[in-house]
Formats: C-alpha cells, structure tokens, sequence
DNA sequence: ATCGGCTCGCGCAA
DNA sequence: TGCGCGAAGCCGAT
C-alpha cells in the first residue's frame, strides 16, 4: 500500500555519481509512521548511499508568526537528535526552499519528498519538480488515504466521499516498519542552523511578527504522542458521548500536531481503534471531516476566495439579505482583540490568541458570528481567514479553509431563511 | 423533551 | 428518473 502514496514528479534518472539519497523534509517533520521516510532510506540502502534528511526554514512563511515557529522549531530540534541517533543525516537550512533543494540535489542520487496540499507549499513542489534534473518523488504521508486515491474530484460534501474513504481506511492505516540504516556516513553542510528554538528565533528569525502564546502545547513528536495517550486515556469516551456539546468542550488538541505532521493520522487512528473503546465519532472527524478538508483544497484551488468557495444556493441567498440590519459591526480590530458584546465569542477569540487553537463547535460558533457582525459577506471571509492563519497554530491548514468554508454553506444544506444569513446554517450560543 | 418540516442538489438505484 | 439524505440549524406543535 506504500506504493500507492508515491508520485513520480519527473523523468529524470538517478544521478550515478550522487553521494547521498536527499529526502526532502518539510510537511510531514517526524520519524514514526512517515511514507516518505521509509521510501528514502529503501533508496538509500538499495543504492548503498547515506540518508541526508533536509528542512528549509523560510524566514517569511506567509501568515506565520513567531509563536508558529518556537512549534515547529520545538519538534525540528527534537527530530534532529533522533535521526543522528539512527545514523541519518540531517540538515535544516535557511532560505528559499527552490534554490536551496536545487542546491541540495546537485549531490543527490535521487530525491524523495513528502506531499503539500495548500496552494504556497504545493506552488513549491511544483517548481522543483520542472526543475531538476534528477529522479524526483513525492510521497502522501499526511493522511490515511491519499488525496487522489480516496476521490477523483471536489466532494459537494461529506456524504459523497463518506463511503468511499471508510471502504479504504484499514486498507492504508497500516504502520510503517522502517528498515535499518545500512551506510551511515556523515556529511558535512556548513550552511546548516542549529540550536534551540529561542536561539534562531533570536538569530535568524527576527523580521518575524511577533505573537507569542502564554499557553501553548509543546512542539516534538513525544509530545503527539503523549497528547494521543492523553486523549485516548481521560477524554475519548467523553468525546464520543458529546462532542457536539460546546459547555462539556472535549478537544482531542491534537490539530496543531497534525498540522506540521509531528504525527501521523495512522498513528492516532491506530492507537485509538486498539484502545477498544467506542470511537465512531472521533474516527468521523479523523477521517472523513478531515480528508475532506483535504479534498477542498487539492480539487478547489482558491479555496481562499469566498467567490469559488459559496454553493451557488448560499450565493444567492447571502445576495438577497445583503441589505439586512445587523446586530452589530465590528472592525478587525475589535474582532481581533475579543471585543464584541458576546462573552462565549470573545472566549473563543482569547482561546486562539492565547493557545493557538479553537474548540471545532466553537470555531464554527465564532465564523458564524463574525458573519453576523461583518457588513458584507466579503468582509467576513477576509477577516476570518486572516485571524485563523495569523493566530491559530494550525492555521494555513485545510482544515481551516474548510471550516469557514463551511459557515458560508459549503459542504452543507440549506435552511429555514432568517436574516443576514438567508438559507445558511446558523449558530446560536447555548448556555 | 421530542419530532417533523424547512430547502437544495448530489449519488445511486432503478 | 426518482428517491434518500445530509456537521453541530431554527421553528412550532405536541
């Protein structure tokens, strides 16, 4: 079934003269249950070459703020201690990621990469791919079933994929088994950043925006999986029973984890389902709410554009209550520092400036409110897109995109008219 | 407290 | 071609 993740991006061959296989690290930034991984070192021992595992820290990601990069740069420093320990090589260097895996490869015998599904990282693959000229493959390590393997095109919604990925889900959630490093020479790159994540956020980092968190998790790969062990232990069985009850909030926290791939979605669906305990609802939002996310935005490639995003109903519908009185309206600003009159809307909102993330109910409560408070629908999409990217850690991530999506009707159905929002879905706070 | 209706269009059986 | 049904909705009737 590894097989069936792995994308030839050109057709190019190997380079005889290489000194190493270049594993490409940049979405899926951990060891266990990584596709990619596992395809490099297979090359590398088949070619008997060393591993080199490469990471481009970009100085100015878009929409990312320092408190995104103390995460990741948590993991990342993690993740180079355990791959020395294995005997893999690893370097992280600062730049623009064309020019430096272009660099890289000029050494390279072959190049494995994992996938990017938003429009910046996958923009990226696909200008390496027209570029170099060496074997170049790409690996879907970042879900269950990959993207195109579980359905052809856009899904109109949940029920149209439902089927499909629940018939192939045990069929790919299977562990990766990574086999031993055979040559484990040491490479030397000069270029290379090292350190913790204060000291380059210190160094290299510091045209950043700033935007700390006082109650962040911890970025790493342990720390997934001690967020997993957590879940399953103390807030499975409470997910299941009411996870649609906002005031008996159960989160699983582990979307930020997800989000830079310090875990696989194998990972957690398999330590769940060997938990035994009932997890039909938690598997729903694992799986199918998010591979659909996924499947928005590979088939749907502005997804960020409210225009390409609307069923033509909730166009239709938003356009005929254009005019209609709201309750109030509020700058980015008021939004953006938890002023708004409703004290559950402006929980949500502190919750996501000072954690980094949004209960998934309450999430969909606060874009539906900033749709009420906006003047235009417009107005309302920018604004929540800019707060998700900027504040949330996962923010940037298809599972964002699809969830303001959704409070504009996509991947829903219609409703009973009511003002402003006309035939789409409201949301009302309870208790 | 619980239930059917509201409303649209896709997916699939027929 | 027709029918079932859908992310967390509301409303009014019982």
């Amino acid at each position: 079934m590894i097989d069936n993740r792995i994308n030839r991006r050109n057709e190019a061959p190997d380079n005889p003269k290489g000194k190493y296989v270049l594993y490409w690290m940049q979405g899926a930034q951990r060891i266990d249950n990584n596709h990619a991984l596992y395809i490099a070192m297979k090359h590398a021992n088949l070619l008997g070459l060393p591993l080199l595992v490469g990471f481009v820290l970009m100085p100015n990601y878009p929409h990312a703020v320092t408190g995104h990069y103390r995460f990741m740069l948590e993991g990342l420093s993690l993740l180079q201690k355990e791959l020395k320990q294995m005997g893999i090589n690893w370097v992280m260097t600062l730049g623009d990621p064309v020019q430096i895996v272009a660099k890289w490869a000029e050494e390279a015998a072959l190049i494995v990469m994992d996938k990017g599904y938003t429009r910046f990282p996958r923009h990226m693959r696909d200008v390496l791919a027209k570029r170099l000229h060496v074997s170049l493959y790409e690996v879907d390590t970042n879900l269950i079933i990959p993207v195109e393997k579980a359905y052809p095109k856009e899904a109109y919604a949940a029920y149209a994929i439902r089927p499909h990925l629940m018939k192939l889900v045990s069929e790919y959630a299977s562990t990766v088994v990574l086999p031993k490093v055979q040559n484990d020479t040491q490479l030397c790159f000069e270029e290379g950043v090292e350190g913790t994540a204060d000291m380059i956020l210190s160094k290299h980092l510091t045209g950043l925006r700033s935007h700390e968190y006082t109650h962040a998790p911890r970025g790493g790969e342990i720390y997934a999986q001690k967020a997993l062990d957590y879940f399953i232990a103390e807030h499975l069985k409470a997910y299941e029973g009411s996870s649609n009850h906002p005031n008996k909030s159960v989160v699983s926290r582990l979307s930020p984890y997800l989000h830079f791939g310090q875990i696989s979605p194998v990972t957690i669906y398999e330590r769940v389902l060997a938990s035994g305990l009932p997890c039909a609802a938690f598997i729903e939002q694992l799986v199918v709410r998010r591979e659909l996310a996924y499947n928005f935005v590979w088939y749907n490639k502005e997804y960020d554009q409210l225009e390409r995003v609307m069923p033509d109903w909730a166009k239709e519908s938003f356009e005929r209550h254009s005019h209609d009185e709201r309750p109030a309206v509020y700058s980015l600003n008021t939004l953006e520092e938890a002023g708004t009159y409703d004290a559950y809307w402006n929980a949500a909102q502190n919750e996501l400036l000072q954690k980094g993330t949004i209960h998934n109910y309450m999430r969909m409560y606060w874009g539906k409110k900033i749709i009420e408070w906006s003047s235009n629908p417009q107005e309302a999409f920018d604004n929540m897109i800019y707060l998700n990217d900027t504040y949330a850690i996962d923010g940037r991530d298809p599972n964002g995109y699809a969830g303001i999506a959704w409070c504009f009707g996509k991947h829903d159905r219609p409703f009973f008219e009511r003002k402003v929002f006309g035939k789409v879905r409201y949301m009302i706070s309870e208790g």
